[in-house]
DNA sequence: TTACAATAGTTGCATTGACAACTATAGAAG
DNA sequence: CTTCTATAGTTGTCAATGCAACTATTGTAA
């Protein structure tokens, strides 16, 4: 009777351990992605990442802003990631002349050609990762909880991730 | 009949997407926690998180491999982190006679003073940003989840977070 | 005992990314 | 039209962190 009362875990501290755990897998997994990703197609997961965007936008070349809007990090963050992209030919930089404040990005045959290349990488890596290890049910679990958790703290954006 | 089969997404896209999901939330909801933990604690979550192991050994004083090994980051990292630590005065390094190679890390009181500051403010937000969106059970259900993660892939261990 | 190997931890160096300040352009107000 | 403000993006500077190289200590073998 009184068990059930004295052994409840604070809800609290399950909550920080979910927290730490779920930090844990980010950088676990991470670590392990963002190596095989630099020596296969020698890309970091930043550029993969901006690059996939591109991608997802096929049709209009996205701006800087927008790209900064769908990524994770800062825009001076994003300018960075795009310098050293546009360094390896990856991707061009272009102001129109209807609006010569923004800047339009568009991937290059190189890009796409990497990018394919970076694909095939992640694809398998994760599920060497995640596919194996979760079904697609927990998968789809996983989504829905961190979609949640997202949504509730209006940072919710689809991660839409294209062909693959 | 076809719809199905047309409509289905590549389990590879889902597995994409989650996880990069999985990173924005990380993202989002450390820099949230981060920054209330440096504005009224005045510590970075890396620091917290090296406070609350000693903490949570509480008896034996933690040499800086073992605390390495809790942590995500790198030796030379956790190094640093002490560094900082010591600087402001919350935590001691101490070289034991028997072994001159090793190094023992003792919280101060003024460690535990801001230690149990800290766990207010982590306590608080974390309850914010996931206790109050997600029910007990979903969050049990998302550490299950990470567990099996952490688990395949080698890097599971339990975040004990102790009092709070 | 001297030499060699293994362990523990730190430091030099380079990379990454954030914040704030800056430049440049476009739109709005007078 | 000029001025003011807002927007878009980049750059200077700085803190955090990883890797590889280093120092120091301990354990092992000849």
């Amino acid at each position: 009777m009184s068990e059930l009362k004295v052994k409840a875990p604070a809800p609290s501290q399950d909550q920080v351990s979910a927290w730490i755990n779920l930090r844990q897998a980010g950088h676990v997994i991470q670590n392990r992605l963002e190596e095989r990703l630099q020596k296969e197609a020698d890309l970091s997961w930043a550029e993969f990442e901006l690059l996939m965007r591109l991608r997802v936008s096929a049709a209009h070349p996205l701006q800087m802003s927008e790209i900064a809007a769908q990524l994770v990090g800062s825009p001076s963050g994003t300018t960075r990631i795009a310098d050293r992209l546009v360094r390896d030919g990856l991707i061009v930089r272009e102001t129109p002349r209807e609006n010569r404040r923004i800047v339009r990005v568009q991937l290059t045959d190189r890009g796409r050609e990497v990018l394919s290349k970076a694909d095939e990488v992640i694809k398998t890596n994760v599920q060497e990762v995640l596919g194996d290890h979760l079904t697609e049910t927990e998968v789809t679990e996983l989504r829905a909880l961190l979609r949640k958790l997202l949504e509730s703290n209006g940072a919710w954006q689809d991660a839409r991730c294209a062909p693959l």
